[in-house]
DNA sequence: TTAGAGTCTCCTGATGAGTGGAGAGTCAAG
DNA sequence: CTTGACTCTCCACTCATCAGGAGACTCTAA
């Protein structure tokens, strides 16, 4: 299968095929005559796994470090859950900043709508016109 | 005052500085006759007021248009307004996401809990080693 | 006068995950 | 044999926000 037919059957751009090939993340199984990639069967359920991994916010990096131990022989279900807590916790420290943040959003317009000449209070007081 | 004394004086590195006149965020008053950047009092004000809006989430072009509207004679408390409800917006649309996403991944990871045998069931099925 | 600190412009790289195009080569059908 | 679709490599660019360094110039203090 030339990648082009890899790209309509799987959804994923050429481009992007080559760029996870030279990444290592999906490798052809060799080259035909004319020098063009060649790509197996096994390149679909690989492409969907990475997909689902990238949904769950997974980088390529992490993403290949799971296919590399796949590739070593063995199923990468373990790494995964430990990627999976990572990116959970991660996910968990980022919607605390989101949420910190919102709330002081959310301060300042409310300053502003019970005390309109306030201007701005907090943000704009030194800057003069 | 030189691009040095206003980056000690505001503890913005001097890149920065140049980086952010270039933007036209922070304008230069012009050069001295050797070709130094010249700054004014009123930009310490001013970068303070960047740096807030930074802290806020705002972009760098997001500011830019905030300064805009002020340097045009007014102040730009209105559309600061706008900006940081927008970003409230956004906020919540990334943090809905991100509880999703984090509902997602709990999920996978209990199964896998409750069903050891499942061995990754939605994410690895389609990979054999 | 000289040393050293400060500043200038320009170039490159870094992050992540690609996208776009140029120019050349390959392949299959008519 | 030709045409058009496909593919190749290589390079530049995207988004944002700078950071690092080269090589040259300017300014200040002793």
């Amino acid at each position: 299968m030339k990648i082009g037919a890899l790209a309509s059957r799987s959804g994923v751009p050429v481009k992007t095929l080559r760029y996870y090939e030279e990444l290592g993340l999906l490798p052809a199984i060799g080259r035909s005559e004319g020098g063009y990639r060649l790509f197996d069967e096994d390149s679909l359920p690989r492409l969907e796994f990475i997909r689902r991994l990238k949904a769950l916010g997974l980088s390529l990096e992490e993403i290949q470090s799971c296919l590399a131990v796949h590739d070593a022989g063995e199923l990468p279900c373990h790494d995964i859950q430990v990627m999976l807590n990572h990116q959970i916790e991660r996910i968990d420290a980022r919607m605390k900043e989101l949420h910190q943040l919102r709330g002081e959003l959310q301060g300042l317009l409310a300053d502003w709508q019970n005390d309109p000449t306030k201007q701005g209070g907090v943000i704009c007081p030194n800057l003069k016109v």
